[in-house]
DNA sequence: ACAATAACTAAACGAACGTTTAGAAAAATT
DNA sequence: AATTTTTCTAAACGTTCGTTTAGTTATTGT
């Protein structure tokens, strides 16, 4: 029939991934992205229909990425030291070097927060509300504690994640290690 | 000698200030400024040089507006009880309805983290450094507290801080003000 | 080998960006 | 009232943005 495509679009989606996650999507533009990518501006909006498209796409491949992570939080028995350690893990990518970007979702969260973009936010919100229901799942857990302290403590972790991943875009990691170690003496 | 502007420049500028902390640097354009601030392009360009001046002066401004609140805590007596106070008026402004943009100086380290502005940056680190100060300093008022304690804590109400901004920014008062105790808990 | 079809390159699109400029309007000095 | 000086209006500047469009190249089935 006819020519195939060059390109794995799993694989080019990373890289605009990797892109969009360090720079936001305002300040990733389509020339960034086509060199990132390694395929030119056709290839892209044949592949993923717009920039925005290309965002979606990057979003629900970094949804995939974090589900392991995600995934262990959801089948531990530990409770509180899961959540623990769901922030280490969290973070973890943080520390291999240059790698300083914090949460994909996080920052979109910042970032798109004052646009009407619903489609992006609808997304963002039914991230961190499976997330607080994971957390209090695992809070519930634990030994005594009522339904009050329980909602209390979910919404402290979840702002205080949400505070780590912003930090560990500036933070060092002594710093953001001391922190998640202060978060959880609370708890 | 000649006409006079008929524009008080600090007026303007916290007009500015106002727009760039909603939607930060980049998603602000010259045309809302022209629209927010009431004058046009030229003015803008005469009394401030460019837009990057202009939200160096809209920082400055913030600042001062701010310094009230960290006057309030450099003077207090109370130590911990002090630092508690000035997350709560961190927020307050926030409150007053529509008015959700937590903090412009967060809102900034973010956006600009991984820019090449080291002027901005520069500033960013400043401010921090200057809280970070000042919090140290509550921290010692307390009791019987050794220096590493102390700096551990000062970093873990600085990351608070920082999460604060951002939660402000998408979360309820009291989501809010739950947070705030929550903190403090552990201190 | 050839036709068909899809993926490629590269140039151009209109719109919006930050910035500049030429000329009109207004106020202060003489 | 005339001159000077500055602010104002409004249009245009060159870039860059995201997006589209010809036209070429490559691969597949017949």
């Amino acid at each position: 029939m006819a020519r195939k495509k060059q390109y794995i679009e799993e694989e080019v989606v990373d890289k605009a991934m990797q892109l969009f996650w360090r720079n936001g999507y305002e300040n990733t533009s389509m020339q960034m992205l086509e060199k990132a990518m390694g395929i030119n501006k056709f290839s892209i909006y044949s592949s993923f229909e717009s920039k925005h498209g290309l965002f979606l796409e990057s979003l629900k491949q970094y949804k995939a990425k974090v589900s392991v992570t995600l995934e262990k939080l959801k089948n531990g028995t530990q409770g509180v030291e899961d959540i623990k350690q769901f922030f280490y893990d969290s973070v973890s990518s943080s520390f291999k070097s240059d790698n300083i970007k914090g949460c994909l979702v996080t920052n979109t969260y910042n970032e798109f927060s004052e646009t009407e973009d619903e489609l992006v936010k609808a997304q963002m919100t039914a991230f961190m509300a499976n997330l607080k229901d994971i957390i209090i799942q695992k809070l519930a857990l634990d030994n005594n504690k009522d339904e009050a302290t329980i909602l209390k403590q979910a919404n402290y972790l979840l702002l205080a994640k949400h505070g780590l991943a912003a930090a560990s875009r500036v933070n060092t990691k002594q710093e953001i290690e001391d922190y998640i170690e202060m978060i959880f003496k609370t708890i």
